[in-house]
This record gives structure tokens, sequence and C-alpha cells, in this order.
DNA sequence: ATGAAAGCGCTAACAA
DNA sequence: TTGTTAGCGCTTTCAT
């Protein structure tokens, strides 16, 4: 395999060149206070003389840290990375980190060879912290990190009671508050059709769904709820459902936005017209669907700033080492359009 | 910053618990021969009770190499490229890799700042080589890289004399084959609708256009080729010009899939029927278009190809360091659809 | 087949 | 303020 060209300069020759002691090269090109003016110049010019650029593995050798952190996709993501929901939270983390001197790098993890492969480069102390998008309940990959000792940061939670540090969105206030102006704007009869009852985003927001009601004053009914499992087609299947049980549903709380679009489809097909018939609102976590369907009332949830938190818990957490587990939840956005 | 958590194993503290020696532990751990059954497992069993992993640190330094290459996407790309063009190339490089132990690392690169921090992450020795996505010819990336002596491949070369190690798609036959098929389909009067001519995958599939039609005999009419950039909306709008000038055009070879979906709304605008009327072919840069207009017939890339291609040509490359450049050129396939 | 020893290039603690 | 020194944990000869 490639191995580093060699006749690189290496600190000790910038120090001879600029006849001074190791220990000052190395105080200058890590900007450590201390070095007089004129040294520092006369350092800097020899550096630029002989092009030296730092040995990065004799660094994290003798300091112990990498300066890089990891981002990583697990697979049903990353096939995602053309959409907003990824270039937002991937793009905000870039942002959060492009001062701190620290390299993002984003690493794919589809395969249990690539979960070990991916576990030794991190525990071998290649970066100093992991970032995970969106993980599955049955993933281990938190857990391996975690019982590493590797400062870990989960986007979205797996369960009620995470045992990691984690960012997420407000989920049950999100879906209480699209309860909540359905029934501003004069919707009587609710219907929802779920996400899989065994991921706990679409508990959540079912149970927003649940409080919403209850916080109107309207009876919960079980038979407008429907379960579907985040597709458009399980939206348009269980919208038609839940019409043909209840035709008396005016408003629908879809899950997710494809779900939602698969309630529009589901909706127009039995002749339904939206929003003057039935109102829909769904959820943007992929926020691509604005460009698709830009008609779609959602519950926005802040990605830029889920980013830039996933970076400061990170932080903290590399920092304090305590093992303390923080979590962040950030309040969503109802982004009314046509559909409600 | 998060230092590595003390305490972690050595390579020393296995050897003192399996009562060998260091430089048995470091056979162990890389497969070398010349170790006796008996002792490897002995070795094998400390390692397991220690829960050793090896400091990549060390290993960089002492062995002088990363065991990981980079992926970089410029700015233009990442947001706009549509998931499989992405994911294809990076799914193919990642499998390229899987067995190599060879880590794949992706990196944003969209300001000089980070453009800067790359290189320096790079020449520091923490990636063996790099492969750059669809660089634009402006960038300097490339040059910054070659210069370092980095072994660097990329997708997609920037000019038709390009001092760098690339692949790329044969666009020029790829043209030639699209002219060739609709001439034996009955096409006489065929148009072309361009990319921006200081770009070379633009200039070759032009070239190629030409091409076909010399060897079909045909003229080549300098008022059937009308300019654009790529976008969708220079698709319609050159395309809506091209057959005001030349009403008699029955067929347009758009320069990408996008031009080739503004081609369509044009002629559709103008009462035109595709493909009775006019014959429309794209070049599928970004697949994505074939989920949303699947009834366009296209120029496609082996993006699959492509990816192993590169993984190849970086490890040919890092092994021989005699600095020559290599050049892969992969063919390109005629997908016939609705719109031929 | 295996152990011992010499670095790899840097940071950080300690002297001066 | 600056030089010196002792490692950081591993790979790789070189002996044995």
């Amino acid at each position: 395999m490639g191995r580093q060209r060699p006749g690189t300069p290496t600190l000790e020759e910038v120090a001879a060149l600029a006849g001074v002691g190791r220990g000052t090269v190395s105080r200058v090109i890590n900007n450590a206070a201390g070095v007089r003016h004129s040294t520092r110049m006369a350092v800097e010019r020899a550096i630029a003389e002989l092009g030296y650029v730092p040995n990065l593995a004799a660094r994290s050798l003798a300091g112990r840290r990498a300066d890089a952190v990891a981002l990583v996709m697990t697979e049903p993501d990353w096939r995602q990375f053309g959409e907003p929901f990824f270039s937002s939270v991937v793009g905000a983390v870039g942002d959060a980190l492009t001062d701190t001197g620290v390299q993002l790098l984003l690493t794919l993890v589809r395969t249990d060879v690539e979960r070990r492969h991916f576990v030794e480069y991190a525990r071998g102390g290649r970066v100093d912290g992991v970032l995970l998008m969106s993980v599955h309940a049955e993933d281990p990959l938190p857990d391996m990190l975690s019982e590493a000792g590797l400062p870990t940061v989960l986007l979205g939670r797996r369960s009620g009671d995470e045992a990691v540090t984690y960012v997420d969105a407000d989920n049950v206030g999100g879906a209480r508050g699209a309860v909540a102006h359905l029934v501003r704007t004069g919707r009587t009869a609710i219907g929802t059709v779920t996400g899989p009852p065994d991921m706990y985003v679409a508990r959540s927001r079912l149970r927003g769904y649940r409080e919403g009601l209850e916080r109107a004053g309207f009876e919960i009914r079980p038979s407008w709820i429907v379960e579907g499992d985040f597709t458009q087609e399980s939206g348009r299947r269980a919208t038609a459902e839940l019409i043909a049980r209840a035709p008396e549903v005016d408003a629908v709380l879809a899950a997710s936005d494809t779900m939602a679009a698969g309630a529009l489809e589901a909706l127009r097909a039995a002749g339904r017209r939206v929003p003057e018939d039935v109102a829909v609102i769904g959820f943007d976590d992929f926020p691509l669907a604005q460009h698709t369907r830009p008609q779609l009332t959602t519950v926005r949830q802040p990605l830029e700033e889920m980013g830039r938190a996933m970076v400061q818990l990170l932080f903290d957490v590399m920092r304090d080492s305590s093992g303390a587990w923080r979590h962040v939840i950030l309040r969503t956005e109802l982004v009314e359009r046509a559909s409600t």
C-alpha cells in the first residue's frame, strides 16, 4: 500500500534551519503563546522554505488526539445523501467544525465488516468522537462505541430511555402543535396515519397526536388511527382505510411527509378535495419533498440547528469525560402550506 | 479537545501477558508469517483478554502508512448531485475497499479554508491517497495534491490534456452512438443543445455529435447547435430556439439529462410530440432523473465500474510512485426509452 | 521462530 | 523565552 513519500521535512529540520530548538518550532506551529515575535518569524520562514507540514501521526501519538471527528451514515441513510435532510445536517456539522481545526470525516457503515472496521478505526484513535445519523433501533454501533469509551452523539434517539448522548427534535410537541393548528382552523374529526410502532420517532408523533386531541378536549377514537411504515405507499393505503372506516374525518396527520404524499393520493383517489374537504399535515424528515410537494404543510425540524447542537454536545462530552449523557431536544416549527 | 481515553492496553502489555516479545505480537496482529501456531494462539488469547486494539497513530508513525483514503466532494457537487450518481460511486468505492482493510473517508471541501485544512490533513499522512469527484476546471485542489506528491485520482477530467490520473466515461463515443441510433431509427435532421463550452465534458459530447453526423454522412449545420449550460432551464430555452430556427429538426441530442428534461418541456410547449415528431436523448449524469423522468432515453455512464476503476487506479499509483499518470475511459451504454 | 533494540516525528514537562 | 529530554505505541531490522 502507499507509503508516505520520503524526504518530507521534519520538525527537527525546521528547527535546525531556523536555528532554534524543536520545542520552539512546536510552539510556533501550535500557535502557543510565549514565543518572541522575531523567533516566530524565523521559524515561519524556515517552515515556508522547507515546505514543512506536520506529521499528523506523530502529533496524534504524542498528543493523544486526532483532531478529527467522524459522522457515520448507516445503510438506510446514506442513499439519501443528495437530499436536503442529509446535506443540511452535514453542512451544519461542517460549519460548526470549520473554525475548530477539526477535520470532519464522513464514513459509510453498511455491513458488519464495515462496522467492525470502523470501530477499530475509531478505537484506534483516528477520531476523537463520533456523530451518528438516524440510527436504527437494532444497530449495535452506538453501544459498541459507547462501550469503547468513545464520545458519541446520536441524531435522533432510538428509544425513550436512550443511554447515550443525543440530539432530537420535539416530535411530540410538533404533532401536538399540528393537531392544535387543525383544531384552530376548524377541523373537528382529525385522524392520523402512523409510522411503525417499533420506532420511537413514530411513537412520539402518535403520542403528540393523542395529547393534542386531549388538550383540545377531543375524544381519541382508535378507529381514526391507522398504522403505516413511513413509506408513501403505506400512507396511501392507511389513509384509504382511514376514510373508508371513518368518512367523517376532515383532517389527517401523517407521521412523515412521505406518508403525507400517499395520503394526498388516497384522498384525491377517493374524490376528496384538499384542503377543502380534508386537511393534511406531514413531518419534513426529508425536505426534498418540499421541492416535489411544495404544497404540503409540514412540521419542520430545524436540521441546521440540530447539526450544530451535535457538534456542541460532542465537544462537551469529549471535554467532560465524566460519561454523563446529555440530551438536546429542539423545537419544531409548523410550516403552513396549501394542504391545510 | 478530546483525548484518547487512558488505560488503553498497549502491545507491550499484550506481549507481557502472553509471555512473548513485542515483535511477536506485532507479527500476530499483522498476520505475518513465521509465528508458531501455539504462540499465535497465546497472543490472541492475551489480546482478547485485554481487549487490545492497536493504536493507529503509532502504527502510522512507524509504518508510514495510513490505511485510509479520502473521497473528496467539492461544493457544487455534493448539494446538487442526485442520489444515485453519488451513492453509486461511493458505494462502488466502498465495495472495492471493503476487503482491503483500507478505511474510506468522505470529506467535504467547500471553502478555501476547508481546502487548506484538507490538504494539511492529507499531507500530514492521514490518508494514503485521494479520490476526487467531478472537480471543476478552476479548482486548484487536484494540483495542490499532485504537487504535494499525494496519489490522486479524478473522476472526470477537466481538460483534454489533464495532467493527473483520472477515470472518465467515453462521452465522445456516447454522443456518437446516440447520433448513430437516431440515424438508424430514421431521423434525418438531428440538432443538439450543448453544455457550456468551457467544460470539457460538454465539448466532448459536442464532438461526439459532430463525429456521429460525419460518420453517417450527414452535414453539420451550425444552426442546429444551440448552446446551454447543463441546466433544465437552459435546455428548455436552447431547444425552443433550436426548433424556432430549424422547425425541420426531428431529433435533439441534449448534453445532459437535465437539459433533456428542458427539451421535453420546450417541445411539448411548441406542440411537438415526443417521440413521434421529435426524438430526445440525454446523458444520465444524474440518474436521479430516472426516477422523475423514467421515459428519457439516455447515454448511461457505468458509475459502479467507474468507482471500482478509481480505487484500482489509486492503488496502482500508490504502489508505483513513478508518478506516471494513468487514464481509464469507460464505455457508455445507450438506454432506450420512450423518448426515441 | 522469536527477542531485543532502534527509530518513526511529535508534544509536553522540565530546566535553564 | 527557549532548549533539552523523555516518552507516545508501533514496525522493522538484526541477532539469536
